[in-house]
Parts: structure tokens; sequence; C-alpha cells
DNA sequence: AATTGGCACTCACGACAGTAGAGTGCCAGG
DNA sequence: CCTGGCACTCTACTGTCGTGAGTGCCAATT
């Protein structure tokens, strides 16, 4: 239906619509790209595309800008990504370098990110769902609580605190503590909350007739305690970073950054789109303008790259308006990526 | 040199700007609030308030507007606290009842606060500087690292990845265990730094003749690690909520609600600010407008109460435009800094 | 069949002018 | 010390007009 030359006036548009912020007319276009043409061929063109709904013209006699189904077919066919320069690579490698565990080296990546696009960063945290509990211990810090404190295999270290009735000693802790353990320690962390619940059942069908310790019912407390946590365990997580920004680039959202700034802070919304994006072969994905609809944030774009966390896949992203640079913002995020899963194997394998 | 109730015309002017948003006339002041006076009277006393500064005309022919010495003179000498509805003390309740640790007990407390007022709600941690520690575990993870977990007497539980050499037995790790604690446990956080410091100049100055053995070099790793996290805990934080409501409020924003955002996103610049405030003799403080252009905030205000965590003093507040109603907010913070305080203390007794 | 130059047309935008209304400062009189 | 009155100032709104960018269409050209 759109010619060959046709989609590469749309590139045009898209490109030098993101770079002035001004709809653009066809005159501009054969002074500022070489297409041998004179500016009424373009036009014709420029009918076209506008027949397709890929751009539109804000009022009559006025340039074009692109739709969201315009910049799809652009980020679909027609972005190259533009590589970094050596500068950025080496940013990257700068902030990244040196991080301690994990949270840290999510925390740094984001701030990279957002330093490398100047748009909202987001680092979606490797699933701890397939994770597998590989420690558990008990403090008792007296006044009836305990700390409840699980390791994973994937080095996630969480807590919680516990209430149980009476004190115990040091011997009876250890019995606590091996109690606890025989339910959940070696298990999948997605199972856990299951296996808990089962283990409770089976102690409320125990015949009556058998006499219940105290220490029977602290840990039954205490599993109850470990359930809720390896609940949590299941919800994913989102770092972020550079909300700022969008105060920056107000402008470019028509209505308000109110529900940028809402989704951010909610975390729950945007863990939701990310999830749900579908990435290329090469792992990049991008969820344009109205694309977002659904979660609120029509105005808004997110371009992703997946990450390797030893197995477990997650994402990397940033988020801005729907007139971003795509072919630089998803250069970024690749190459964050890849940065970050380097980091990670190694990490693993020392 | 300003009249009575050349001060109650003040009083007039703020609020109603903060009701209306428009520049205040001497007209609608004598309709709005009954002076017994004439429009002309009321504008020889907008004169002098005018002298004084406490109020400017925008332009030459257009009602008065507060300046921020104006907000200054009406939070001291005029504003009386408007105390809260029945429903709003309920909602207060519904928050804060059944909260769980410390953590989750001040999310909930900046979410009630950002709800019953619509500004940016901030909390300050209390200072853990002057609790102290109470345990130490150690949790050996295999592939030489072992995590050190120090909780304090004030209940904050927090973990560190320590890197050793070798692996040791269960008795071992008990060892380490007993020669941590010996050095910290019942010693202030605050002191917990240089008494590691101490240890550390007294091992490396013991005589060459004496043999260290692996364990002993395993346990300087471990109180290393242990003073790095004590370092941290000095560092006080905040917990923050309802960015998003600074886009609602754009349009009482001068500029940009950029430095407002970075300011969040930083939190120290935030802290700082918060913690310099001082507080009259309810426990209340106010920071207005340009007495934040120190820290790059010369638009906002920011109102907060101190609240009492068992012996340290911290804060809950608000921040939101200079235009904001001080009276509502301020009574806000009051309610939710007591509700906080009572919270914490029964928590601490029980 | 695709491309081109020409031309009439549309519309946003800025400049300019005129009007209405809100609000002020000041003054003379109560 | 207060008040009504009055002249004055400035903003905000409205309408008009010219300019320029950009378009759509068409007949001529390649």
């Amino acid at each position: 239906m759109v010619s060959e030359r046709g989609l590469e006036v749309l590139r045009a548009i898209v490109q030098d619509y993101v770079d002035t912020n001004e709809p653009v007319g066809s005159k501009s276009i054969v002074e500022r790209h070489a297409f041998g043409v004179s500016a009424a061929t373009i036009r014709n063109d420029m009918a076209q595309l506008e027949d397709e709904e890929l751009i539109v013209a804000p009022h009559t006699s006025s340039g074009r800008v692109p739709t969201d189904k315009g910049y799809r077919v652009f980020v679909d066919h027609l972005a190259e990504l533009r590589p970094l320069t050596s500068a950025q690579r080496a940013a990257i490698t700068s902030f990244l370098d040196g991080a301690g565990d994990l949270d840290d080296l999510l925390v740094r990546t984001v701030r990279a990110l957002t330093r490398l696009t100047g748009q909202v960063a987001i680092v979606q945290y490797p699933s701890f769902a397939r994770a597998s509990v590989s420690h558990v211990e008990l403090v008792q810090l007296g006044g009836g609580r305990m700390l409840v404190i699980i390791v994973t295999d994937t080095g996630r270290v969480s807590q919680r605190l516990a209430t149980v009735r009476g004190e115990f000693g040091e011997e009876e802790v250890q019995r606590l503590r091996t109690a606890v353990s025989a339910v959940i320690v070696g298990r999948a962390v997605r199972d856990g909350a299951q296996l808990v619940e089962e283990r409770l059942a089976e102690a409320s069908a125990a015949p009556a007739s058998a006499q219940t310790t105290p220490l029977d019912e602290a840990a039954l407390d205490l599993l109850r305690a470990v359930a809720e946590e390896l609940e949590e365990f299941r919800q994913d997580r989102l770092v972020l970073a550079g909300a700022a920004n969008l105060a920056r680039r107000e402008a470019d959202f028509r209505g308000s950054i109110y529900p940028l700034l809402e989704a951010i802070e909610e975390q729950v919304t945007l863990l939701r789109l990310v999830s749900e994006m579908h990435a290329d072969d090469q792992g990049l994905s991008a969820s344009i303008g109205r694309e977002n609809e659904p979660f609120g944030l029509a105005e808004a774009s997110v371009v992703a790259s997946d990450y390797d966390a030893t197995g477990s896949l997650a994402r990397v992203g940033v988020m801005g308006p729907t007139r971003m640079d795509y072919p630089t913002n998803l250069a970024a995020v690749r190459a964050v990526a890849r940065y970050l899963t380097r980091m990670l194997h190694e990490e693993n394998s020392r």
C-alpha cells in the first residue's frame, strides 16, 4: 500500500519530529534529506501515509506528525539502533563496576540508564519465584518476638518478625529451627506457601489426644510467618529512577504527568506493563502510546530489553513521552541489559 | 507598625488567597469577612501591609497576594490549627492500626499523611545512632560468603554480606559469633565503628610472633563488615509518598516542579531541610518559600511535627506549594505525629 | 505511470486596537 | 479615624487583519 519511498518519508518525519518537536512539512523534508525528488512528490507520499493513519496533520494546513501507529511501524521496520558512543559505554562500566550485592547492582543499573537516556529508568528484579530456600535462621528477640531469616540460593536474604508465645532456651530454639527447616529448606520459593499450608493442615488434623506443647505452637506461628514472607518473594519488584525527568519533558505530555507519577509510585501497574510486553528475537520490546491505554498511560512509551539473571528473565527499560528517540533508547537499554547480564553471570561463577 | 485590624486583614488575605488562588481585593474582603468597615478602610490597612512587605500586588491594579514573609507572620501569629474531623481521625487510625514492624508502620504513616493532606508526605526515620546492638548472628552461605545479621534494641534488623577466606564448621562459626559479639553487643550503634577500629588496630599491633589463624582473619573480615553496616545505620533516612500530587498542584509552582521531584529522588537534601527546621514549643515547625532557597526549593513550603520514638526525636511533615493551607496541614501533621508516638510507645511496652 | 511546477486555499499566529471591569490611591468631608 | 467618591491604571478579552507555512489538486512533462 505504501511505497518503499513512502516508508523512507515516514522515517524522515519521525526523525525530524523527534528532533525539532514541530510538525514537519514536505518542504523541510526535501531540504533536510536527500530524496532527490520535489516537495510535491513528497506531498503525494504523505497523503498515502495519512490514508494509512501513520501520520496526521494537527490542523488543516500544517506539517505532519507521526501517529502512534506510525511510531510502531517505525520501530518495527525502520529503526536502526544507534550504537553507543565510547563515552557512553565507559559510563555504563563505571556505574556498574564495583557493585556489592544484587540490590546495589540494580540501583546502579537504573541510575546508569536514567543518566544515559534522560528518561525514567526501570529495572525489574529477577523473579525469585523459582529460587529455592537454602537457609532458615531464628533469632529470639525477647518479649515474645522472634526473627525469622530466610536465605535463598540466589543470595536474597530477608527477615520477618514473628510473634510467639513464651520464651525458649537455646536448645529449644535449635529444635524450632530444625522443625521449620524441615518443611521448606531445599524447596522452591514458589511452592513454599503451599507446603506450609499442608503442614498446618496436618497439624490441626492431628488426633486431639496428642497434647500440643508450647514448642509445637511456636513452630506453627513461625511457619505462618515464613509463608507470609515467601508470598512476598513471589511478588516481583521494580527499581526506578529519574522521575524528575518527567518534569523536564512535560510539554510532551498533552495532559498532565500525574498518571505517570502515580504509576511510578504505585509500581504495580508499571510492573504489569513491563511484564506483559512481548520481546522480539533480540529480547527488545516497545510499547507505544495508546498501546498503554489499559494501564492509564496512553501518552507514554516504554522500551525495554530482557536480561538474563542466570536462568530467570527480567527486563530493564525506560519510560518517556511517545515522542522519544527510539533508536537511541533501544540501543541504551540493550547495552545496559547486556552488561548487566554479564555481571550477574560473573558474580555467580566466582 | 501594623494595627490589630491590619493583622486580621492579613489573615483574611491569606485565607482567601489559599482558597481561591486569585489576588484578593479590598472589596471582596469586606464581602467575605465581617469587618464592619468599608473597603476604603481596608485599603488603607492593605497599604500598610504592603509597606511591611507582607503582601504585594502582582501588578498595579489588582488584588494582593501574601509574600513569603506574610505567610510567616500568618503561621507564627495568626494561624489557629483547624482540628481534624472525626472522619479524618478515623482515617488515621484505620491506616496505622495493625501495622507490623517499624518499616511497615512508617510506610502506613506516610500514606495516611498524603491521603489526609493531598501533599507530598515525609516521614523521617527515628535516629538509630543512639540505639545499641542487641544481637549478632552469622549465617554461612558457602563459597566464602557469610551473612552478618545485626539486631538493635529498637528492633531494627539488617544484614550484610561479608567475604571470608575458607569454610568453617558449626562450632567455629559459633566461636566467630562470640568473637564479634564481644566487641559490639550491648554497645551503642554510634560508637560501633570506632570500637571495631580499635579492635582491628589491636590485632595488627599484636606481636608478630603470635601466629594468626584463619579463624582470626575471618573474625577481622566480619568485623569490617559490621563496621560498614553500623556506619550506614547512622545515616538517617526518609520515607516519602504522594509525589504525584505535585503534578496536580503544578500551577502553584511558578517555575517547574523539577527541583522538587529531584529533591524527592535525592532524599539527602530533603533530609537536611527537615532536620534543620526548628520547632516551636509544641514540636511544630514550618519552613516557607524562600527560606528553603539554600536547598533549591524556594517555591515550596514544608510543615512538620516532631514525634517521639522512645527517646529519639524525628519528624513527620508535608511538602507543598507556598500557597498551602497551613492550619489544616499543621493540624494533620500534629495529629499523625501524636498517633505515631503513641503507637511506638505501646509497641515498646508490650 | 510517476514526477513536477503552479496555483488557489486554509489556517495558525502575531500585531494592533478598543472595551470592560476590577482594583487602587488619594482626598475632602464626616 | 473612617468613609464615599473619583480619577487612574492595568489586565483580560475580543475582533480584525496581514503574513507565511503548508496543503491539495491539476495540467504538463518525462
